[in-house]
DNA sequence: GGTAACATGTAAGCGGTTACATGATTAG
DNA sequence: CTAATCATGTAACCGCTTACATGTTACC
């Protein structure tokens, strides 16, 4: 509500929605143009916050307007591109954000778990199933993960060392889920096995 | 797109928005009421999937003139009340979805670890401090989830078993990210004691 | 000479949330 | 007698996605 509506916080820096933080984030992180931040977002981020090219565009344009980001037109040949670079500003207002106590709520929307939890209406067998995907679907979660690996600790090599613990956390998380899949898998033999 | 737009799959049964599903699947568990729908899915799958009364009392109309739920008008007093049941439709309906083989996306939205992301902006106090905060918050989560981890196990005794293993993914999922927060959190101390 | 990637947008629509509205019943 | 809970909605809005549009350059 209090976002990108032309305010001005306090402190004179303007207030931004979410979008235009991430935009400031990846230009500050070496992403020079629209595309750029769309596929480092695509190699980094996307796993716990998508953004598409129709919100990085205009956020672009907002920070210049805003001073946070400087831009200058750097086509390639007769193809049109406009580079930026963050600004001692954009980087105070960055870090504002980073700083300022808000709810950061987690807000998963996991259809493959609303399934599971109304699994005891299928056959035992075909819960299993829905069990198996669950876990497969982490699986191969952890294989795109480990893909992409190589570049967050290239950034940590470049002395940004959260890109990797954010990895990590996705890592850990799928692992959880599929270490949760395979121990629960284990009792319903054993279960069945008895009964 | 191919949903609940009045349109029939090949199977005559009727495509429906995962909302209605949810719903459906709730009055399984024996949610009576939008109202009970409402306060069931705000100790079960709220963790992975909201739905607000503003969704579950058009589902509930529709369901009911699909045939999947059956209700009846069971005011309390003057105050109007309309209970449902799942008919054996239902109950088909609801097992075709379970098992309908389509992607299962798990789309996570989360602030807190985007600004984590960037956490390399800051100096390495506020760095840790936002460490902090993010493992507090699965902290708390924890703690929520653990107090309604009976009613859980309730279902369970009851014949429905997938509701505790949703629960227990919950909090494999936190925990995990705790573990990842302290073993970060501890690498930094020992690269500051030596640096 | 065609396909993929580079690069930047516009327009429309959709799913979902927020705010609001209404009224009855129960508990303190 | 007041607040919280029960119970069911309407209307407006909004962020975001999808589809579409356009042109360039590099690669096979």
């Amino acid at each position: 509500m209090a976002n990108a509506t032309g305010r001005v916080g306090q402190s004179g820096v303007p207030e931004l929605a979410p979008p235009a933080y991430v935009v400031l984030g990846m230009v500050r992180l070496g992403a020079r143009s629209g595309y750029e931040i769309k596929q480092t977002v695509g190699q980094s981020i996307r796993f716990f916050w998508t953004i598409s090219p129709v919100q990085i565009y205009p956020s672009l344009v907002q920070l210049e307007q805003a001073g946070l980001i400087a831009g200058r037109a750097e086509p390639q040949g007769k193809r049109r591109r406009r580079t930026y670079g963050i600004t001692s500003a954009g980087e105070r207002a960055l870090q504002q954000w980073l700083r300022r106590a808000e709810p950061m709520p987690f807000e998963l929307r996991d259809i493959g778990l609303v399934k599971l939890f109304f699994a005891d209406a299928l056959d035992p067998t075909e819960g299993q199933e829905l069990l198996s995907a669950v876990m497969q679907r982490s699986e191969d979660r952890i294989a795109t993960l480990r893909a992409i690996e190589p570049t967050a600790a290239a950034a940590e090599e470049d002395g940004n060392i959260y890109p990797l613990l954010t990895l990590r956390m996705g890592l850990a998380y799928h692992q959880a889920m599929v270490d949760v899949c395979q121990d629960f898998a284990r009792r319903l033999n054993v279960t069945r096995q008895r009964g």
